[in-house]
DNA sequence: ATGAAAGCGCTAACAT
DNA sequence: ATGTTAGCGCTTTCAT
């Protein structure tokens, strides 16, 4: 008899129309809590809960979508999980979201304009309830879609990451001065042969973080050591650190622009026989679980990732419920904190 | 004159319809790629696509969805980024998938019996294609809701973990054999005091993990020198790790039912002023790129999960296209490879 | 206090 | 070779 249950899949609004006897408007109304506004009597109420609960009836999200044109969807853009930073960063907004009762489409451009134009688009033809991007490396590419879409109402915010002739709001960390901190932070402590391994080079954080670097350096009258790297890698880290110690000399210092960087920096520096911090002194950026257990504890610039995530799932959330407009939204850059580890001597 | 193509949200199948002077049912035919089947001319079809183009249709997804019960959409339930392994398959499934045309919808259970229940319905109201799980815990007690499901029709595949007393089928490594050799590993290195840290004690790897543990320390006329844990962490292993030497007295070696739990094993040894291998071996579990970076690089079993997740989306695929049945389908069990670090003597 | 009717955007069976 | 019609499941305006 309440064999019906197992069919959930079939179970309409006009189905419980039909078994409570009235019509689907009124169901309708009942199921979404509006019996009172209009004004349906409290037996006629119970009765539908009841039907619908015993069928348990749920409205099909699709066909409610199709009507009111609301997904509970957010769709996320990352250049990839394959970088912790980022998955610690979907890891919160998906905390965040679930909250609020959204649900994320994950989707990675490999930092690749043309993958990531692909994933917006598909995104946007989904009828997603908004859109969060950290863009990748030549996202400027993009500008022009990105923009559209945000012009046309998709309510749409940056992370980590800006695009540049955009509109859209953004939420990021203070790069440059982290980095200039960071690199007075070393400096501070003696350090003179000051070298720097990039990520990607055009990527926002690289450029606003290599900027900081540079006046840090210059504002204290030295010259960088080494500049050079173009991937938020192990690999990239790696090789740039055996460049550095082989073909430039030994710097006193690696100012590396991410743990991951950093991590193939510990690689080349051990393969050559030299000592963290003894020989050399290394800073980070993004902080990991796995930065407490390395052979030597990374002091990297943390990024307040939690901060982060609040803010943008608020800010998303808020201009869908149309409490604020993000067209008149201000971006938020946010600072930093150095965690004190072994690295630096 | 182009300026429509900025109002893209507002152009349907029936505007098209009008521009082009065709029925909208023609229109679909054209776009959907079927002129040639319903004999359409050559003509016709050309100012329809040509119509289509101007104003860059694309079918709304949603109606489409609304009408043929396809979403392209795939639910992922896993127990949470903030372990690797996790996110690492994920990572791969999306890759996969990505390739076949489908967008993830990422939740994550937080190894929560009632969150894990909570996503599956969420997931199966939304007319998902398909269900991809990596059980919690206590996912048993969501049987019933998978199972029904499955019964139903919707393409359901666990992987890593699997659901007792459920016929879905999945896709896991064979963690009994595969610590069975990792424990027999060590013995023939000439440990004898062996002890294990597990994950959580009712995930079935840690079940199966443990048989092997515990049969080859028996095949091998031992008894095991310590079996603790309940967690996939950091904490457990350092805290695990802590009473073994504290309270248990030193081991010779450490078998860790993961690498983050190995982690924490490095932090506590260390602490206590002792070195690994020399004083105590440890050999973890998953595989990972900061493996090769810590203090003592970490000796692990790898899991197949590139093989994993090609396998999942396979099937997955395969079944959604029509060419398999998940009911008909035989679960399979992969096997691993230890991964020679230096983390044994 | 409730129902009837229209329509969201699309597809497919059934015409012709 | 193409149009007509109905309907996926729901909400909402209008009517009573």
């Amino acid at each position: 008899m309440q064999k019906d249950k197992s069919m959930s899949k079939d179970i309409s609004i006009k189905f419980i129309s039909e078994k409570s006897g009235f019509d689907p408007s009124t169901v309708s109304r009942v199921i979404n809590g509006n019996a009172r506004e209009y004004r349906i009597s409290k037996e006629t109420e119970e009765k539908i809960l009841r039907v619908a609960k015993k069928y348990d009836y749920k409205a099909n999200p699709v066909a409610v979508n199709l009507r009111v044109k609301k997904s509970h969807t957010i769709g996320l853009v990352i250049p990839t999980l394959e970088n912790p930073f980022f998955v610690n960063i979907t890891s919160l907004l998906n905390k965040e979201l679930s909250k609020m009762g959204y649900n994320i489409i994950l989707t990675e451009s490999y930092d690749d304009v043309e993958t990531e134009g692909e994933m917006i688009k598909q995104l946007l033809e989904r009828n997603i309830d908004g859109l969060l991007i950290i863009p990748c490396e030549e996202a400027d590419q993009n500008a022009g879609t990105i923009e559209e879409a945000f012009q046309d109402g998709v309510p749409i915010l940056c992370i980590d990451r800006y695009i540049n002739n955009s509109s859209v709001p953004y939420i990021i960390t203070d790069n440059e001065k982290a980095a200039y901190d960071g690199t007075e932070f070393l400096i501070e402590r003696g350090h003179k042969q000051l070298a720097c391994i990039q990520g990607l080079k055009n990527a926002t954080p690289t450029i606003d973080r290599k900027k900081g670097f540079e006046n840090a350096v210059a504002d204290y009258n030295m010259e960088p050591f080494y500049i050079g790297g173009n991937a938020f890698s192990v690999e990239c880290g790696y090789k740039e650190a055996l460049k550095i110690i082989d073909e430039v000399g030994n710097p006193d210092a690696i100012f590396a622009m991410s743990s991951t960087i950093a991590l193939g920096v510990m690689e080349a520096v051990e393969e050559r026989g030299l000592n963290i911090p003894e020989d050399i002194s290394l800073i980070g950026f993004d902080n990991n679980v796995f930065l407490d257990y390395l052979s030597t504890p990374l002091t990297t610039i943390a990024q307040p990732i939690h901060q982060i995530s609040e803010l943008a799932v608020g800010a998303l959330i808020d201009h869908i419920e149309g409490t604020i407009d993000l067209k008149d939204w201000e971006s938020k850059m946010l600072s930093t904190e150095i965690i004190l580890r072994k690295s630096v001597a």
